[in-house]
DNA sequence: ATTAATTATATTGGATCCAATTTGCAATAT
DNA sequence: ATATTGCAAATTGGATCCAATATAATTAAT
């Protein structure tokens, strides 16, 4: 139990570095120093998540990816022995993702997952080509050597996989590799929570209308302007990307979906 | 402590329309019907403030006029026994205040008020012009005859007052009226979490160099051009004020503050 | 005297318990 | 039959308690 016991006894097993959990909690790189004594330093602290971190990432992850239908109630109690946990961690876990807009919480009623509009998604989407040319245009300009092979490997994945629920996923990293570059965290934050809103919408309308095809080639489209090092061109395809896949989705919306 | 009996004691006291409070939850609005019998319609249901929302906005409003410091701990007994709760409702409020970006916590440490760098600043001014020119471009549109009067309202009130304290909250409230008849709810959301994580250096930036007379006579200038119908001139102008208030801000920063 | 080890205290994370509220259902009255 | 009332189950909101961890203070060791 006691945690320096515990480093000390993996000292001895091990005189080199090693990557030991500390009363299994805080993850810490020990060494020992040039001299080969016991010392040990911490190389590298990473936070262990807590109970609610993971309900809130398992939850934004059902959420995102569709498993859960929109107004489906989440109930705490259900959700608690679910992950083996009490309900304190599961309430903070909903209360953030109601911060994120992800579920909507009624007074002694409970939270639901937040459908939105039709109306709201194509806002949204607005959004997203405002913000999303407006940050590739700024990586293009300090675009990492990696970073293009990276995202033309993601394409060559997404233009070949035959897997529906892996397109989505897939779809997004293309999009991310592109504008990690920017040195814009907080555009690339918002980015996320902002696809997070109506990644789900988009993975069903892909997987049922086939949309593969004609995301791919504008995905190279893109992915050439970024290797041409043009930024307007990249700006410009991703603003088109994304207002037509908008009309596509609104499109299959009003179709397939009841209104709410 | 029945809400029926409460309801009907009010409705003998007086026989027109009422607002009560039942059972000191839920507000209802009440009213007899055309045969003045004592029929009960609930017209409004307002859902009353649970703990953990009282914290969550009082927390915010305090760290975004700046009254708490960047980096100061926010003890959750101590919150709690400011609030007369547990701390279950306030580590609900400080978890969806780190999801908004306004707290950072540190697991076993606390929560603490999250500075940002100068960097980050610099980085949400631009988005800030990036989003709210083209918000205001597409409020213009369609503008309500009250909202252009009761912006040059805020706008007179904001250039007479002298109370440095109020500056923040009517140049905030200035140029939410001039947004919000865009009916873009998810944009003026993004706006509103934008400013919150930016509005104390704003203030204090504001009050410090008296940067209100320049503030004001750019207020004028979008005003006009929204009574003008002007879209794009209220959205360059937007765009050129959140800039310009960029670089002065940065400046400030710079001068006055330690790096953290 | 300085460094390491130990203890004590403060603080957070989580579990269990209780109170307030909603909701569905049965019973009653009109 | 229909509307109203009363009651019980389900569910959430919050309080109190305990465990895990971090930090400060103290003691021991060299």
């Amino acid at each position: 139990m006691d945690p320096i016991c515990n480093i000390k006894k993996c000292l001895y097993d091990e005189l080199q570095q090693i990557t030991l959990i500390v009363a299994g909690h805080n993850k810490c790189r020990v060494q020992t120093d040039k001299e080969n004594s016991l010392k040990l330093k911490v190389v590298n602290i990473a936070k262990m998540a807590s109970a609610s971190d993971i309900v809130f990432d398992a939850l934004r992850q059902a959420i995102i990816k569709g498993e859960l239908a929109d107004g489906e109630p989440l109930r705490q109690d259900e959700i608690a022995s679910l992950f083996n946990t009490s309900r304190i961690p599961v309430r903070e876990a909903l209360s953030r993702l109601e911060q994120q807009g992800l579920v909507r919480t009624e007074r002694y009623k409970g939270a639901f997952v937040a459908g939105i509009s039709t109306d709201e998604v194509a806002e949204i989407f607005n959004f997203r080509s405002l913000v999303e040319s407006t940050v590739i245009a700024a990586a293009v300009m300090k675009i990492k050597p990696g970073t293009l092979a990276e995202a033309r490997d993601y394409y060559e994945i997404f233009s070949k996989t035959q897997d529906p629920m892996e397109w989505g996923e897939l779809n997004r990293k293309f999009h991310y590799t592109l504008y990690k570059d920017s040195e814009l965290p907080f555009h690339l934050s918002i980015i996320n929570n902002t696809l997070d809103r109506v990644d789900r919408y988009l993975r069903a309308q892909l997987t049922m209308t086939d949309g593969v095809p004609k995301a791919n080639k504008e995905h190279l489209g893109i992915l050439q302007a970024c290797e041409d090092g043009s930024a307007e061109r990249a700006a410009d395809l991703t603003q088109e990307h994304i207002l037509g896949a908008k009309d596509v989705l609104i499109e299959f919306l009003e179709k397939h979906r009841r209104p709410a």
